[in-house]
DNA sequence: ACGGTTTGGATTGTCGACAATCTAGGAGCT
DNA sequence: AGCTCCTAGATTGTCGACAATCCAAACCGT
């Protein structure tokens, strides 16, 4: 299992590190509901770890918006609304419009192979039916383009913003309901395709139709997301 | 001195909080220029307080996307690039939008007459030409409405980018070249007069016409800002 | 003189204890 | 019974020390 959202992949793995992705995890898959009180003393004895590596973690979950502090009570759950993810991924439209304009000006043929391998994987893994791994795929394709893009505040707020959204993606893109088997695997394909053509709109060079592919790509998830609501 | 782009007024001032924000005014102000490595043993020295709140405040800072750590060779200070401050207008533009047609919906009478004296107030402040008080009630008003949103993630988000912005913001449009002192006191002015056509969107009630009237603020300090790099 | 190795200093990671502060619930008064 | 004040517990804030790890420069053999 690779490290979630957590940037720095040179950074040795750290008590920190394993508290932050269990509860991150828990609470975006649900399992934490809003209103949920963290004590630090408790969840430490929990983990097995001492107070402060856990309170880093609870910090961090502040910046990333899952928790809200209130003083002497602890930090508490808070849900992201279903009403706000639209206006997220408008943000996450913006972002990825920007930065892959920005990227088709300076890709070498180099990065195009290379990205061009990930969504061969990203393919693969999707057949087999291991949405996890077509979810890494997946993210990591798109990190790899913000990150050419050379906009550094830009690759801050994506992988802020990105990992938030990630989980109900997951869930709600790449494996429909259970119940409805025919339709496993048909949105994945889709979904895959879609990237492929957005290596080549990156070969063209051309920021402008890069651009618009890559804000194509986030309303069509956008679109699926709501059909898999709808269901 | 108000609490700065501290979300939570309810908490007690501590120390983590001090180091916080003479670090964070530091690096935005740029007399904490770039590439400077934040070593927690000298630094918690220097501010007289252990390393725990400090490395609290390191850890924030990394969220903000101030500084970037790397691994037993301290936290070290990366500059927002100007080249991306026109994506995060773009963000903060769609931000603001969502937030005031959101508002327009549910703001009350009392609400209103709140933002229209917060305005007033920002008008006198700047006549004055006490720049830090207006920015001040400038922060206090998009953030009155943001809250009045109703969107936690997205008000979220919005304090955490308004930050960054802010003090670009003040140094650049508040307050042109002191060399110049003609111009000091028009684009205030401008600004404040931009604030109650806010003001008269949301009174308006109408989604659509207070997301227009916000977005086209946010373009507008844009311009203003450009203006102000073009000098 | 040069390449590899070792060692010492530097730096962060983690812990447990103590202090400060708040919350809640009960005791006492009217 | 209702209200106020107070106390005890709960919870976070802060600190100093120790452990683990990494980096860079000195050292040694060739």
């Amino acid at each position: 299992m690779p490290t979630g959202s957590t940037p720095a992949p040179n950074e040795r793995r750290v008590l920190r590190h394993e508290v932050l992705q269990t509860l991150r995890t828990g609470i975006l898959a649900g399992e934490i509901v809003p209103g949920t009180r963290l004590l630090e003393i408790p969840l430490a004895a929990e983990f097995g770890v001492s107070r402060g590596p856990l309170r880093e973690a609870l910090r961090q979950l502040e910046q990333e918006g899952l928790v809200e502090f209130h003083t002497h009570r602890g930090a508490v759950v808070v849900g992201v609304a279903n009403t706000e993810i639209e206006t997220i991924y408008g943000i996450r439209s913006l972002l990825e419009e920007r930065a892959f304009a920005s990227a088709a000006r300076v890709i070498t043929d180099d990065d195009l192979d290379a990205l061009s391998a990930i969504v061969d994987r990203m393919v693969a893994a999707s057949e087999a039916g291991d949405s996890d791994a077509a979810t890494e795929y997946d993210m990591s394709f798109h990190g790899r383009v913000v990150e050419l893009s050379g906009f550094q505040y830009l690759r801050h707020l994506w992988v802020s913003i990105d990992g938030l959204v990630r989980l109900r993606d997951q869930t709600n893109a790449w494996s429909p309901k259970p119940a409805d088997p025919a339709s496993v695997g048909v949105l994945p394909i889709k979904s895959t395709n879609e990237h492929q053509d957005l290596v080549e709109a990156l070969r063209t060079r051309r920021p402008a139709i890069a651009g618009r592919a890559a804000k194509a790509h986030i309303t069509s998830a956008l679109r699926r997301l709501h059909a898999a609501e709808r269901r």
